[in-house]
DNA sequence: AGTTTTACATACTACTGGGTATCACAAATG
DNA sequence: CATTTGTGATACCCAGTAGTATGTAAAACT
């Protein structure tokens, strides 16, 4: 009888990388003024279709990141991309769904970044380090998207959820824990191999990216930070950070 | 530091007496379960007025750390303390309030533990040390206030609050200021003194108090934890951050 | 050309949740 | 005992918001 059955879902969405800027229209107060409706689009997994929703996202991800996830309505993400509800309701079953596919987009972002260096060649330090300047670079770069990926740890706690949104949560909390671990096994890693100093890499992995993850919350672009100015950022908290553990 | 000074909503009463003019349909009363409600205040100033009060703060501290600010209703927080909105709006005109009353408890408290040790005698290494875990001890011991007063900077952030809340919220921000600038200044000291090593504080100090202020996110006491585990987990954060700091 | 599908916009519903007005009751007071 | 005062419960209002139902112009298909 409901057979409403969205064509959502599927798409696996690997990190598209240009995604072009989209200046967005400055916020129509009056009246989203009859945008041209999109022509392009043709098939369900056609490229600009993908496009399409990558803007939802990426619409969403700014919201979220100014105003939270509860505080956001779906007008507000619909007004950030210079649209209505609809289109957001025509890619998206629900708030959650698109919080939940944000979330997991910047997830694999992340391990895809960090995931290759820390099981490819180069010593426990040099590894780690370079972990933790990829971790800034994507938080200075992806500013929107690691605020939802933050933003999603707390909601985790806060146990508001349907059942059957909570296994998909459950698995981005996964993801996140593969995340932890490949800091853990860098860092065990090094103490066995004595360049790390004897610590407990389980709870030190807590301080660890949080002091990366705190980025997204002080953390705002503003017209005069310049290149210089980032990576003194990034320098800074990895040398605070190495210091921590070597030996 | 004004005390708290509230008493709000004068009771004003239009000059009416009764006239019974609104005479609502009568609903059956269904006697409510009639708790026993405490008896004791008599005065404004009354020691147990102002307990009364740190009751609803307590509870809505609770309500605040588990759902966040803007998911938690005012019954939550009621259903929290075991009454009604009634309660809650007697001592507190808005939510707002409520949440800014329980930020400047939050950071008085801080304050209280942290300007001490900043001001006071010892090498900048022995003060900082004491600082990090003093904080830690905060967080461990009053987990919900600090966790209100973490959400309070993101909310700072956003912007989502009146003008005349903002003046509120902006001396909140200030004292967090303060509270930043002790780390900053202390840690300064060292450099000066050649206990640390030649870094920028104004840029260190985010990671450091944000691997500290990450504990509100992560950390959730569990029936197993012990003193001992707290103190592995202190000593840990400790000897991390200061190593990310000394020559 | 006519039909169907895509990709939204618009209008509407149902409900939540902040805030208020009013009532009820126990203790203090006279 | 009657009145006042602190305290809180109940009932209600209304703005905002998630989600739905439907309309519709353009593109795609036949």
């Amino acid at each position: 009888m409901d057979e409403t059955e969205r064509r959502q879902r599927g798409a696996a969405m690997s990190s598209d990388g240009g995604a072009a800027g989209k200046a967005k229209p400055a916020a129509e107060k009056t009246r989203p003024p009859r945008r041209r409706v999109g022509r392009p689009p043709r098939r369900d997994d056609d490229p600009a279709a993908e496009r399409n929703r990558w803007e939802v996202l990426r619409a969403a991800a700014r919201a979220f990141m100014q105003h939270g996830y509860a505080s956001t309505s779906i007008d507000t993400v619909a007004d950030v991309l210079g649209a209505t509800k609809g289109r957001v309701y025509y890619y998206y079953r629900s708030k959650a769904d698109l919080f939940f596919d944000l979330h997991r987009v910047a997830m694999e972002m992340n391990l895809d970044a960090i995931r290759p260096i820390a099981t490819g060649p180069g010593s426990p330090s040099e590894r780690l380090e370079r972990m933790i300047l990829a971790h800034v670079k994507l938080v200075l770069d992806e500013l929107p998207l690691q605020c939802v990926s933050v933003q999603g740890v707390q909601m985790h706690l806060a146990g508001s959820t349907t059942p059957s949104q909570r296994k998909v949560l459950d698995r981005l909390i996964e993801a996140r824990d593969e995340y932890e671990r490949h800091f853990i096994d860098v860092m065990a890693e090094g103490i066995r191999t004595g360049e790390f100093r004897d610590c407990d890499p389980r709870t030190l992995v807590k301080p660890l990216l949080g002091a990366l993850n705190w980025m997204t919350i002080w953390y705002r672009p503003r017209p005069g930070d310049t290149e210089e100015s980032r990576r003194h950022i990034a320098h800074e908290h990895a040398a605070f950070l190495m210091r921590g553990v070597l030996a």
